[in-house]
RNA sequence: GGCGACAUAGCCAAGUGGUAAGGCAAGGGUCUGCAAAAUCCUCAUCGACGGUUCGAAUCCGUCUGUCGCCUCCA
C-alpha cells in the first residue's frame, strides 16, 4: 500500500500517516455549533474531510469518521431567548437545515453526527473523573479545568502559558482560580435549560464535549482529529488537555489538520461581526459542482478568497470537463457499436496520468495538483477523440474507468450533467416567443427548454442543409441572446447553457 | 503588545534544494459555410536586500506588505 502524507499541526510539518491500526483510519472533525445558518467556510471543512475519507478508501482503508453537533451553548440560549422559543428548538432548526445544504452540496456526510445534548451523563462523568485526576475543581456551582496542571498546554498552538496570560480574563461571574482556567460545567441561571449535576443544575462547558465524545466513540489514541484552523487555540487545545486529563494518557489523537478559513474581500468570515455568505445562497447561484471545484481548486490548509469572478473561473473549468466528458460519452456509444473487442492500448498514458494523480492525492491531499492532471489528461482525451478510427471499445471501457476513479475520489457527481444556469425559467419563457418568431408550428402546453432549443436547432438545421446561413446564423444569434450556445460538430448541433 | 502564517505571470494556483504543473484571460495558426468546441504555438525566474550551497522560488537573516490567533467562530 502507497503511504499517504500529510501535514500534522501538533509536528508543524508534512508526516508519513501510519493508522492506529494497520488498514483502518479513525477521525473526528470539530462541526456546527447549531445557532445559525451554516456559511460557506463550514461547506470547504464538509468537502475537505469528505474528500480526505474518500482518499483514504481509495488507498486501501476502512474510514470511519465522526463529526459533531454542539447543541447548547450561549449563543443557542440566546437565540432561543430573543425569539421566544428553546435552545432545543433552534438548535434543531439550524441542525436540519446544514443536512439539507449538505445533502444538497452531495457532500458524503459523517458516519455519525453525535450531539452534545445526548451525551450529558458522559461528559458529567468525564468532569467527575477530571476533579478527581486533579484536573478540575469545583467553584460554587461551575468546575473549571486547571490549565496549570496540564503540563504540556500549548503544544498543538505552540503558546506559552504565560503569553496567554496578557490574553487571559475573568468574566464577572466566573470563579476562577487562574484567569488561564476554562469551564467544564457552568451553572444555570434562572430561565435558562439545565441538566442535574453533582454540581447543581447546569450544562456543559465549551470544549468538553468534543474531548468526551472523540474518546466515546474513536476510543484514546485515534488518528485524525480535524477542524478549521481558528479552533486550534483555544479549542483544540483545550481538548487535549482535557482528553489526556481524562485518560492520563497521550497522545489523544495521532494527527490535526486544520483546514484554512474562507475569506470575503479578504477577511475571514466571522460569526460575531455577522460577515458570512450561506451556503444556501451560494446554491441559488451555483451548482455543488462548480462549488466543489472551487473549494478544491486551492491546497485544503490555505486561505481561500470566496467572490463571484473565483467562481466563475472554478465554473469555466468545470464545464471545461463537463464538455470533454460529454463528447467521450457520445463517442463511446458510436465505438460500441461500431467496433468488436481488439487490440487497443492507446489507454496507457492514462495509466500514467491515473498514478500520477493518486500520487498528488496522497501528498497532502494535493487537490490543485490533482486537477492539473485532470485537465493534462483530459487534453490527451480530446486528442484521443479526433482519431476514432484508432479506437476499440477495449480502450474507452480502460479509458472510462480512469475518468471515474478521477471524478469519484473527488466528490464530483454526474460531471458531465453540470448546469450552470441553474433557474432556466425565464429563459424558457423568452425562448416560446423566439420559437414562434421563427414560424415553428407549437403545440399547446407547457413545452420544456430542450424541447424549445431542439425544435429551432432543427429549423437551423434544415435552413443549413439549404445553404441558407443567413436564417441559420439569425437562429444562432437569437438563442445566444437568450444564453444558449450552439455547436456543430460531427454533423450534430448540441448547445448548452452560458452563465450571463 | 505577544505569537504565527503567507507573499509565484494580468488573475487564480501547484511546486519546499537541481533549474517554474494546471486553469482563466490575451495573441497567433489548424479545423469549421461562419462560429462554437477541440487542438497546436506564444506568454513568469518566483516581494526586496544579503547569506549558505557546485546549484535556491525552495534553507538562514534583515526589511516591506497582507492576513490570522491571543474573545465565540469551520
Amino acid at each position: 500500500m502507497d503511504s499517504i502524507y500529510f501535514h500534522d499541526t501538533m509536528q508543524g510539518k508534512k508526516v508519513e500517516f501510519e493508522p492506529r491500526i494497520p488498514n483502518e483510519m479513525s477521525m473526528y472533525v470539530c462541526g456546527l455549533t447549531t445557532s445559525n445558518d451554516s456559511h460557506i467556510g463550514h461547506a470547504r471543512t464538509a468537502i475537505v474531510f469528505d474528500v480526505i475519507r474518500r482518499i483514504f478508501r481509495k488507498n486501501g482503508y476502512k474510514v470511519k469518521y465522526i463529526s459533531n453537533f454542539t447543541d447548547i451553548d450561549d449563543k443557542i440560549i440566546q437565540k432561543a431567548q430573543e425569539e421566544n422559543s428553546t435552545a432545543q428548538e433552534v438548535a434543531e432548526r439550524y441542525m436540519h437545515r446544514y443536512i439539507d445544504v449538505i445533502q444538497k452540496m452531495h457532500i458524503s456526510e459523517p458516519d455519525m453526527y453525535p450531539k452534545v445534548t445526548d451525551h450529558i451523563p458522559q461528559i458529567i462523568e468525564a468532569v467527575e473523573k477530571l476533579i478527581k485526576n486533579g484536573f478540575a475543581y469545583e467553584s460554587s456551582g461551575d468546575v473549571y479545568f486547571r490549565v496549570r496542571k496540564s503540563e504540556e498546554y500549548g503544544k498543538l498552538s505552540k503558546k506559552k502559558l504565560d503569553e496567554l496570560i496578557s490574553g487571559a480574563r475573568i468574566l464577572p461571574g466566573e470563579k476562577k482560580e487562574d484567569p488561564l482556567d476554562f469551564a467544564l460545567w457552568k451553572e444555570a441561571k434562572p430561565g435558562e435549560p439545565f441538566w442535574e449535576s453533582p454540581w447543581g443544575n447546569g450544562r456543559p462547558g465549551w470544549h468538553i464535549e468534543c474531548s468526551v465524545m472523540a474518546l466515546k466513540y474513536l476510543g484514546n489514541h485515534f488518528d485524525i482529529h480535524g477542524g478549521g484552523q481558528d479552533l486550534i487555540f483555544p479549542h483544540h487545545e483545550n481538548e487535549i488537555a482535557q482528553a489526556e486529563g481524562i485518560t492520563c494518557a497521550k497522545p489523544f489523537c495521532r494527527y490535526w489538520i486544520h483546514t484554512g478559513w474562507v475569506t470575503l474581500d479578504k477577511v475571514k468570515m466571522s460569526k460575531s461581526i455577522g460577515y458570512v455568505f450561506r451556503i444556501k445562497d451560494a446554491l441559488k447561484h451555483y451548482h455543488p459542482n462548480v462549488l466543489r471545484y472551487f473549494f478544491l481548486a486551492t491546497l485544503y490548509s490555505s486561505p481561500l478568497e470566496f467572490n463571484v469572478e473565483a467562481i466563475e473561473r472554478a465554473g469555466k473549468n468545470v464545464e471545461k470537463i463537463a464538455t470533454s466528458l460529454r463528447r467521450f460519452r457520445d463517442v463511446k456509444l458510436k465505438i460500441l457499436l461500431k467496433s468488436p473487442l481488439m487490440k487497443g492500448n492507446s489507454w496507457n498514458s492514462f495509466l500514467v496520468y491515473s498514478n500520477e494523480y493518486h500520487y498528488h492525492l496522497r501528498d497532502n491531499f494535493n487537490t490543485p495538483a490533482a486537477f492539473g492532471t485532470i485537465h493534462v489528461t483530459l487534453r490527451e482525451l480530446n486528442r484521443v477523440l479526433d482519431d476514432i478510427e484508432s479506437l476499440t471499445s477495449t480502450t474507452m471501457k480502460k479509458i472510462e474507468s480512469y475518468l471515474e476513479d478521477f471524478f469519484e475520489t473527488l466528490g464530483f457527481v454526474d460531471i458531465e450533467d453540470t448546469t450552470f444556469v441553474l433557474d432556466t425559467s425565464d429563459i424558457t419563457n423568452a425562448l416560446r416567443d423566439v420559437v414562434v418568431s421563427f414560424d415553428i408550428e407549437l403545440p399547446d402546453g407547457v413545452l420544456s427548454l430542450d424541447d424549445l432549443v431542439n425544435r429551432l436547432i432543427q429549423k437551423r438545421t434544415e435552413a443549413r442543409k439549404n445553404k441558407d446561413f443567413a436564417l441559420s446564423d439569425e437562429i444562432r444569434d437569437q438563442l445566444l441572446k437568450h444564453q444558449i450556445v450552439l455547436e456543430d460538430s460531427q454533423g450534430k448541433t448540441t448547445y448548452r447553457l452560458e452563465k450571463q
